[in-house]
DNA sequence: AATGAATGAGCATTCATTCAT
DNA sequence: GATGAATGAATGCTCATTCAT
């Protein structure tokens, strides 16, 4: 029973993540969900009290994760350098290599749900970071207030794509995202 | 009439675009579209034969500009430059100048309708130029070739939180553009 | 068209009064309003725009009479007799004549309904005016101050009991509520 | 185990009849009850064979106290007077003390279950009554029919009333009763 | 060209009931 | 006796599209 139980909600959830995945919070269907998981659409009911019940449970570990890594504090561990690349990329690294696509449905796919405006606080996250903490570090003056937000999003974006391509190796993933950040803190570094 | 009939089909696109760019093309209502350019509903198929065609439509300037811009030779106006960065953002800029809000619904709003894959299209496009153009020419060796779909991914991601928020200023335009490109391609301008 | 169109719409609103009167607001099914009005579900939101306001439609003429008779002033016009029975009668009898069965669904089946709380308004309405107007004119001591209440509900039961079964025969109805009144105020008159 | 189950039942019974009071058999949901009851859906199946088979159940002992008191011959009973109203209302509160909200549900909130037809029947019991036992003595001749069954359903509301208030105080409710009645049946009195 | 009524399939959600455990 | 997962039908409502006028 309790080993049954947990399978057929584990269908509910994986199901539930390849719709949410290819269609979006809003244009995911439950029907679809549900035949997808071989049981039907009443069941789902006994599992979740919502559709945005079941994505809040889905995205749910990929939120929590993301909470912890924008609490961290890089500034205060980055010691003598300037950026310690290597040691943001493992956080990183370490925080989302558990969540798979889910970071992608969190950031991407959330319209409609209760998570729709994750994506425009992580932007702004990375954006106020960038313009107080590295923007004065460059020597370029007068940085349009703009081009950290293009930065926030286009780096977000990369990460996502790190994610959502994520296969299990966890060297390649930490090498990704530390090569990623090279990118943009490159001229730091 | 002929007149008037443009004055018309123009009302619709205008509020297609407003609804396409908030909503995105499956979540958009003709019925929205219809009441916020002040005609019927049934109207809007006097001028456009479907959702999709409408889309299509809204969407084809964008399609059109970018198809150019992406059978654009750089590489024999890079003349003896490594990479002439001015003249690269110069030309998208010209190019998505004057289709505005249209390339972020084409590329990022078009889930649902016969363009869903431009985002791929201009993402494996970009990441081949990466691949085979710039990427030799850096000192690095072993690169992963899914860093080149990261970059691309992020770098477009970029360009659309810029045209999204072009508000006519085509010289700050280029200026964060040319920015932008200098973040990706900096290492060998 | 236009009569035609109107034709669907009396349909409609034929088919709500009797589902509305059989199973009250909330057991009502628009499936079977439609389909006793002989068209499909989605269209009966081309006339209403949720059932709400169809039962809306339905009641409102009986709540603007009921709205009316409940601001007449009877005392005014009850002239030098306690009380003037077939003048209140006759109000009663011509304000709700032309309304029928929507006050009984106004008050009796309107559960769930934004006009849920109209029989609690008229009963306190009608207790109101029995304790403050004319139980003093008794010569009992002492009423029980729910008696007011049981009062009220009483004679409103008997009121909607006659609209209920009223055939068109005027006279008989101005009759037989002015013998009910008689029941209730008789030691008055 | 037996006191146990009987316990379970109680609790069942008890939810339901609170169920049952605030939305009616329809509306009420086994799922409230269950909770409510502090058990679980299932469960309620092992006590009662359907939705139905609980509603009536919990009616039951008001049906057969209706059953008694309408079978009971008042007649015999009124002596030398007209009418006994101190003894019918005494009659009628006896029989409905102990049966409290249970006469409402039955005859007010029963919409749906096979006891719906209830208060149809007990207002014909009274109509009938009315109309060939009370009427005649009446000096009035052309009665109209339908004033029977008006009166009985105004007199049954008031009896509702009454019992849906009842807190307990018996002389309180015998009095109530007996002052309804002297409306209704006054002028015999 | 323009209207908007009409359609039918789709949606999320709730329900009474069943039944394996 | 008790559990609660499972079912399937029902609910109100929205939608793109059609078409007679």
């Amino acid at each position: 029973m309790q080993v049954l139980k947990e399978d057929v909600k584990n269908k509910i959830v994986e199901a539930a993540v390849e719709e949410f995945l290819i269609n979006g919070y809003e244009k995911s269907s439950l029907r679809t969900i549900a035949s997808q998981a071989g049981i039907t659409i009443g069941n789902i009911y006994s599992y979740f009290s919502s559709k945005d019940d079941l994505f809040s449970y889905v995205v749910s570990p990929a939120a929590e994760a993301l909470d912890t890594l924008l609490s961290f504090d890089f500034i205060k561990y980055e010691g003598s350098h300037a950026v310690n690349l290597s040691g943001i990329a493992q956080k990183i690294c370490d925080v989302f290599v558990s969540n798979k696509e889910r970071f992608f449905i969190l950031i991407n796919n959330s319209t409609g749900s209760r998570y729709e405006n994750t994506k425009d606080t992580v932007v702004k996250f990375i954006s106020k970071r960038l313009k107080y903490e590295l923007f004065p570090r460059l020597n370029k003056t007068n940085i349009d207030p703009l081009f950290a937000e293009v930065l926030a999003t286009s780096l977000l974006a990369g990460f996502l794509t790190i994610f959502n391509h994520f296969g299990g190796d966890e060297a390649r993933l930490s090498l990704l995202i530390k090569d990623l950040l090279d990118i943009f803190l490159g001229e730091l570094s």
